[in-house]
DNA sequence: TAAACTAGTTTATTTTATAAACCAAATAAT
DNA sequence: ATTATTTGGTTTATAAAATAAACTAGTTTA
């Protein structure tokens, strides 16, 4: 009945990263961390999450002389959000379920 | 930007029940364990957090002889269910917002 | 009357989330 | 020029959650 909700999207902070970066090209740890509000510490290790699974892709680069973390999503990671938002929304309904 | 996700029902089991009990009058211990697939000691434990948030009230009685505990959920339960299903569809539009 | 089942609760363990502390380099102030 | 502050993070420690395993109390069945 209930289906299994994927617990690394389902996680606020990370939930958040990925509804960002689905409508992004792609998004730095400065803009992440400030539309997110989270604090650095807690962004850097959820951002570790997604990508160990897969689900962004990092990289870091410089811009001028300071360091620059880029993230993007990757097809993987869109699968799972769409897929995480589907499986979530059947427990919204399961009154309309036998 | 992203609202706070009530952490009370920002879990699976909890939601499953709360998702349950929004369509029904009441239901059982053993039924919520049942349609949830949860251990009955992981249910036990959820039961007791809803309850002390007052979301729901719990009810022991007895069927016969043997025991019976029958959830309800309250009006806070019904408003923080609704509630919690805004929230996180804000996250899924997230694209769609400035 | 012993075995197995029902309906749970309590406790212990593992996993998560989060913040606090830290680090290296860049920039600004004195 | 050297000290302070800021930027852009990472690492580590702690608190909270989820979960399973073990246990309890009573009932039914063999």
């Amino acid at each position: 009945m209930f289906e299994e909700l994927d617990p690394l999207l389902h996680s606020q902070l990370r939930l958040a990263v990925m509804s960002l970066l689905i409508g992004v090209e792609e998004a730095d740890f400065v803009f992440l961390k400030e539309r997110t509000n989270a604090t650095a510490g807690n962004l850097s290790v959820q951002l570790e999450k997604l990508k160990e699974a897969g689900y962004i892709n990092v990289e870091k680069t410089f811009q001028g002389k300071m360091p620059r973390t880029v993230c993007k999503i990757t097809p993987k990671g869109i699968e799972a959000f769409e897929n995480y938002v589907k499986s979530i929304q059947t427990y919204f309904n399961a009154k309309n379920l036998s």
